[in-house]
DNA sequence: ATAAAGTATGGAGTATACTCCACAGTCAAG
DNA sequence: CTTGACTGTGGAGTATACTCCATACTTTAT
């Protein structure tokens, strides 16, 4: 598919599907037209979008995507060491979950506090 | 105290601190010694700093966190509002912990994935 | 008296992640 | 055959959040 299209199933604007390809975090194949050539995406991009997105909400920056999903392709990774990175990720979320969870916790003590101080005005 | 207790105390670099107060999300007094004035900061700005921290590890910006910040102590907000801005943060942090359990359970499907074509292999 | 450590200031530089613009070729519709 | 929508390229610009550097003053230890 061309570019218009995999913006419109994926919600990312061209103009950074263009950015992620010039940094080599997607790859597109040549679709030759007179003298022009346009970029022709695959239907696995859509999820390899789906997947930077995730990626992104985790906190990593594309570099550290573009490594991480490369090696998941490349071949350098056994099957063992690809469930190891998985929960290696799984842990994290575990202590980001954690980390919201304490500044949640804090917040409701604010809470608390003002609904306790405006009790006793 | 002055920055270099503060960045101790805090585990903020000196320039980030300087960083911030030039764009007002910190303030501090002076400290008039000879020909020169040194930043005096409050015990509180430690508190404002892990604050600062905590809204940062949420996603917003220090921008938003100066506002926010600033809005709360100017006494332009009842106490009933900010009860309300409270519980409008947790709502978010509950949707980001949502979020983050929906990348787990996908990525303990890649996992479980793996494992299987393992077996059969 | 001197050196080391801390501080302030102004400004340049860096990293990340886009976002926008001008120019130009292609194609389908009217 | 013109117009509008889509595409590519190169490069400039923006926003955020620092980070580093040179210069210079102050205090403290030796």
């Amino acid at each position: 598919m061309l570019i218009g299209e995999l913006s419109l199933e994926t919600g990312i604007s061209k103009d950074t599907i263009r950015f992620y390809e010039k940094i080599g975090l997607l790859s597109a194949g040549e679709r030759r037209v007179g003298s022009r050539t346009y970029k022709e995406f695959s239907d696995q991009t859509v999820n390899r979008l789906g997947l930077i997105q995730k990626a992104k909400r985790l906190g990593f920056t594309l570099n550290e995507i573009r490594q991480t999903l490369d090696s998941w392709t490349d071949g350098s990774l056994a099957t063992d060491e690809k469930v190891a990175l998985l929960e290696e990720k799984m842990t994290e979320i575990d202590s980001q979950i954690e980390e919201l969870r304490n500044i949640k916790s804090y917040l409701s003590s604010k809470k608390a506090f003002l609904l306790k101080s405006e009790q006793s005005a």
